[in-house]
DNA sequence: GGTTAAGCGAGACGGTACGTCACGTCTTCCT
DNA sequence: AGGAAGACGTGACGTACCGTCTCGCTTAACC
């Protein structure tokens, strides 16, 4: 089991990781403040996260896990029971305001990693992106569509977008887009 | 105007980081081994391109010259002439061949890139492919969409598919994407 | 404690600096040189000293350690119980002994020094010689006295007698100074 | 014959290097600064000057002259005609009072000069006591005895008196310490 | 409740990349 | 034609980062 203060640190690790990322520019966020941020050793945190795209990646996943459980068992039209096409909707509807909420978070973990293509949460979500499309409309080639769609999302497009305020722009953007693919 | 050794070691350093890029794992291409390599002074390699990032988008625009020259003043449908949804066509094909064959040269440039949406390549390849798209379908946010299109060139994804030789895979699922978008 | 790698490393450090010294020209001892002569990054030699003058510092202290304890507390007359003129003197044969055998060292800490006066050296020196020059003959002004007879062992001086192979005539020369000034 | 342009040009640029020595840190003291400050371009510097040694060569030779003529030609003490024990105390005095004016001057010489004991100016001054030396007192080892005592007026014993105000101290010090060598 | 060993915390340490700076050269232009 | 100007080349220095390693401590499980 994980021990009481290993428990607290990683807490306070990711929590300050969160910060200094809200509040500073990403290239200034390094390990080494994070610690000193969350009042721990260096070698704490590495110790819990492996190296820094295993704390960004981290971090990520906190952020993401609810939108995973609303896929996977929510109400319909995120979560099963709906028709693909409003599922896939749906589902972009919620990632753009996902990382809207965390533009800085998603930047973070992109520069930190290293093969994002492969990366549990990217495997999940084109995983996921795909089978709707191959449900919806046969004749597309899913794997490839789903790529491209998921391609829309990189951390600077939403910051572009973010800062002048127009991710509702992106959002309704990415759903007529997706509605005249799958048609 | 430039001075001859000064132009001379100009390319020798663009050949050398290409040179490395090619062989060499992208991380294991510091800007020592490029001054190295090139047979000239870690100064002199920041005295010409300031930084990394100057260094990696010099080596794109060496690369990418061609395909602007075509696209401003070439033969259609590349150039000027050819109706726009043709252009586009062309393009993403010109753009996923030229892509193709520098990977590592793009993705060097993404990696250090602080600021990508703003550097002189994606800002013209959006403003023309924008342009394309108001023209051949008024009814689109150009705009967005000439974003989310272009956002389907990260490298990571190229790779990706150079990787299992499906390129053309990828450049038929774009064209196929785009035709439909723009009807 | 310092750790055991540690050790190693300044160890290392420090010979691979000598051996550089001696065998090629001051101006050709980089940090870098230093760093890979001795197996090592160069961070870790700035880690280790500070910067060139720390490293520097370090070799000398390194050579001087044997005299300093021999004056503190080794047999007259260097130590000790003898009268003060004659540990004056012998304290001069000592210095322009050592520095005879390591002019480069110091020739290159006096080079990389930015407050000679002041370090710990130099301030233990004239420390000792005022000290014994105010008991020897408290007339003259210790103080003064021992930074002029100090100034007698600058490295260009030692080179130009080293390289003539007439070290004791300098040795002697300051010794029936030495003596003069204390009569 | 030397062009009027040119002169005027040297004349400025040891005048601004003069300034900036005593306005700034010797260390901030740079090449391009001191051609920045002559309004002239750095090629213009070296040009004339050959190299920083040069430069400040020149600096110390213009500081150097006046005292050089009265030495050689002006009235005794300080000129011929004088006993030389009186000649050599007075050199001394002039060197030191000279040397306290010009501290900054003196110290960018000494700290850029590759082999100080061969400069003119040293060997001057060395030919000078040494003859002295000499004559006073035949038994003492003259051109061993000159180092010595020019050895005291390194700079940086020179900027510790001058930080205290203490110039005349080392003045009358090092008057009464020839005083007892000569007996 | 005390003991102990395994996990944990802390940061010194190692190494490499980046970028700056200053010296000195060299070409090009101007007078 | 020679001097002025500064772009250019070069290497050294030092900083900052990431990730490792060692040593001391804490804690949780067991006696």
């Amino acid at each position: 089991m994980e021990r009481a203060d290993a428990a607290r640190n990683r807490r306070a690790i990711l929590r300050a990781a969160e910060e200094l990322l809200a509040s500073h520019d990403l290239a200034e966020v390094s390990m080494d403040r994070v610690a000193a941020a969350a009042g721990v050793g260096k070698g704490t945190v590495f110790h819990r996260f492996g190296n820094r795209e295993g704390l960004m990646r981290a971090l990520v996943e906190s952020r993401v896990q609810a939108l995973s459980d609303a896929v996977s068992s929510g109400p319909p039209p995120l979560g099963p029971g709906a028709p693909p096409a409003s599922r896939l909707a749906a589902f972009f509807d919620a990632v753009v305001e996902l990382a809207t909420r965390n533009v800085k978070v998603m930047a973070a973990f992109e520069q930190a990693s290293t093969d994002r293509l492969n990366s549990p949460i990217y495997v999940s979500w084109h995983a996921h992106v795909a089978g709707l499309i191959a449900s919806a409309t046969p004749s597309l080639d899913a794997d490839l569509t789903a790529h491209l769609l998921l391609g829309s999302l990189h951390s600077d497009l939403m910051l572009q977008f973010l800062k002048t305020g127009e991710t509702d722009r992106l959002a309704s953007g990415l759903r007529s887009m997706i509605a005249t693919l799958l048609r």
